[in-house]
DNA sequence: CCGTATCCCACAGGATACTG
DNA sequence: CAGTATCCTGTGGGATACGG
């Protein structure tokens, strides 16, 4: 991300910015459950690209939420965590989670036009 | 909006979903301050176009988030205010807002290269 | 004053193939 | 395994003009 229009003015637009991707939040709760390596996100995400994956990884930790560790063997492994600030950018989430919990059938209802095949 | 990929898995897509629009956030931070009218809510938001504001206007209401109060009378009017979902779901942001007020200066270096001229 | 109708484009994000 | 490199598309959203 990275392209809104100028400074931000409530505080909660940076946040949005932040968290605005299309699959940030469930990679911020997939990593809410601990460590994780890239192929295990890429299943836990079915529908991602790999492009993508990376892609987003990538802006999460120039943002400082999550950290990368590159465990320099063969074969490759590399693990994803939350950093503190991710933790807390979590927790701040939290009321909106169950606010979207809460209220996820009447979402889903009125401007929930999805595809119809469920994943 | 309304293009994800499948049911929501955790609220906080379901969530970020509603206010995942370009505007939203400042949009729910303007009307949160009391009713609103169209002309007024142009002047608040420097910068967006009236096509984007209706639309997005729309797509909050059909969410249940604003209500829109049409007065039949000339020069038309029309008032924008917060549901008691949409003021639910700005109570269910507050802490977000914090987070990110409290963070704003560092996404402002990191993640924040916008374009030169600030607003 | 409060919108809708068009046209247009940048860019996030999907698919696929290839590399260290 | 963990990514790049390319190519391509959908669509959110900007600009502008017109209508009730």
């Amino acid at each position: 991300m990275g392209g809104r229009k100028g400074p931000y003015e409530c505080g909660l637009d940076a946040a949005v910015d932040v968290i605005g991707g299309k699959w940030k939040v469930l990679l911020l709760w997939a990593l809410a459950q601990g460590p994780r390596r890239f192929g295990q996100l890429r299943r836990e995400l079915p529908g991602i690209s790999e492009k993508v994956l990376a892609q987003q990884l990538r802006e999460l930790e120039a943002d400082g939420i999550v950290h990368r560790e590159v465990f320099a063997q063969v074969p490759p492994k590399v693990e994803y965590a939350l950093t503190g600030l991710g933790t807390s950018l979590n927790e701040a989430l939290t009321p909106l989670g169950a606010w979207g919990r809460q209220h996820m059938a009447h979402l889903e209802a009125t401007h929930g036009q999805r595809h119809p095949d469920a994943v």
